[in-house]
DNA sequence: CTTAAACCTGACCATTTGGTCAACTACTTT
DNA sequence: AAAGTAGTTGACCAAATGGTCAGGTTTAAG
């Protein structure tokens, strides 16, 4: 069997002294996947080439379309990890919910997704600046309808005097922005910070300052 | 006389009748440049081809090497309209200035540019996910300088009871976000406004959620 | 009108690209 | 242990790429 890859499952592990195929199977793709997530990063769709990846993933170019039969599934394959992850994040959000509570909560979990993959929202902000042609659907359907029936909520939120915010596409959009920027731009922000890679510490500072800088914006606290 | 580009100036004129050559220069170049954004925007810089810059410009490719040299040279003519713009959106900031004026002011004017430029604040972005392999030494240089410069000037405000904000870094980093994520955003955004593009008002818009929004977040107001 | 400089461009080239394939080795199953 | 299946890879190819150049046309200067 050759690739059967319609954006499927994933293993996590290194041992590069496999047995069974089923481990060489997983070990390579995760390789694979890895080094593809690097060059796109870097390079963009278009400028990543087969041969970049296959020297990342330290196997032969034609391993790599072995496992993946061309550079657009590759990286869609990718892509999808992005939206796993998103969908990973959805905040429950109704008109009886605490404003506070969730707008922290919403803030502390995307920080932390940031944080921990910055790689993928590199990649999905370079589609975003792109004009989004591999991920068109998804952000017209998907992210679309969640963030209009979230603004609804916090319209309605507003008009019980809740929060002070009354165009809550607006406040979506700042959020994102700035939970997300930590990731996309890693390499100003470690710049600014005179350091090489961020630190342990450098969430839960970003985390201080944002929630209730946040709060206080949305007229809470 | 062939290229002498050391990224210098730029006309801005469309008529393309013709008779001297120095309007045909001048002319040739700006029609080069706006493609070469369009497609670096699009492509990034490895993905971006002489042969799709020379289609936008409706020219044979021979001819925007005629007017410059290499595609290396050509982006960086592009980068530094960047520089450029950055430059003329530095907003004095002392010790002695008022913190409410001078933010609301620096939110006002990157905003402003955000939407004058999206292309080019775009394409910011593209550099500096990418590891700014081209704005290295802006980076780690003016733009630092000036960053830090800035944030010992807040600190001094927080000092002095001034202003609520402890960290100005993130401030800065906030601030940048913000305004710059109506540009690199912008197809996600007008998505969600359910429109095609932006219209006349959506800067003012923007502008009416944001200043009052920080002015708050920094306890000022 | 003549000459020089600037501008234009089709044809060309070496290199790189995404992708294929046939022949090979290594597991797994019976 | 034999036969089938999965994994591996060097060699190859057509197409695209950045860049060059010789010989042309147009504009400007004397």
């Amino acid at each position: 069997m050759a690739q059967d890859n319609d954006i499927d499952s994933q293993a996590a592990f290194d041992a590069p002294v496999q047995r069974n195929q089923q481990d060489i199977r997983a070990h390579n793709q995760t390789v694979i996947l890895a080094a593809a997530e690097e060059e796109f990063v870097l390079q963009g769709f278009r400028g990543a080439t087969m041969q970049g990846i296959a020297d990342r993933a330290e196997l032969p170019k034609a391993n790599v379309h072995y496992y993946f039969k061309n550079k657009k599934n590759l990286y869609q394959v990718v892509l999808h990890s992005i939206i796993q992850e998103w969908n990973d994040g959805l905040v429950t959000m109704t008109v009886d919910s605490d404003p506070k509570t969730v707008i922290e909560k919403f803030v502390r979990t995307k920080l932390h997704q940031a944080f921990a993959h910055p790689n993928r929202h590199k990649l999905f902000a370079l589609e975003v600046i792109g004009g989004a042609p591999h991920l068109h659907d998804f952000m017209s359907d998907t992210m679309k309808e969640w963030a209009l029936d979230k603004a609804q909520v916090m319209k309605t939120w507003h008009e019980q005097g809740k929060i002070g915010i009354a165009d809550p596409l607006q406040l979506l959009i700042l959020i994102w922005a700035t939970t997300q920027r930590y990731a996309e731009f890693e390499t100003e922000i470690v710049g600014l910070m005179e350091k090489s890679e961020y630190d342990q510490q450098d969430e839960a500072r970003a985390a201080e300052f944002l929630v209730p800088f946040i709060l206080r914006g949305c007229g809470l606290e």
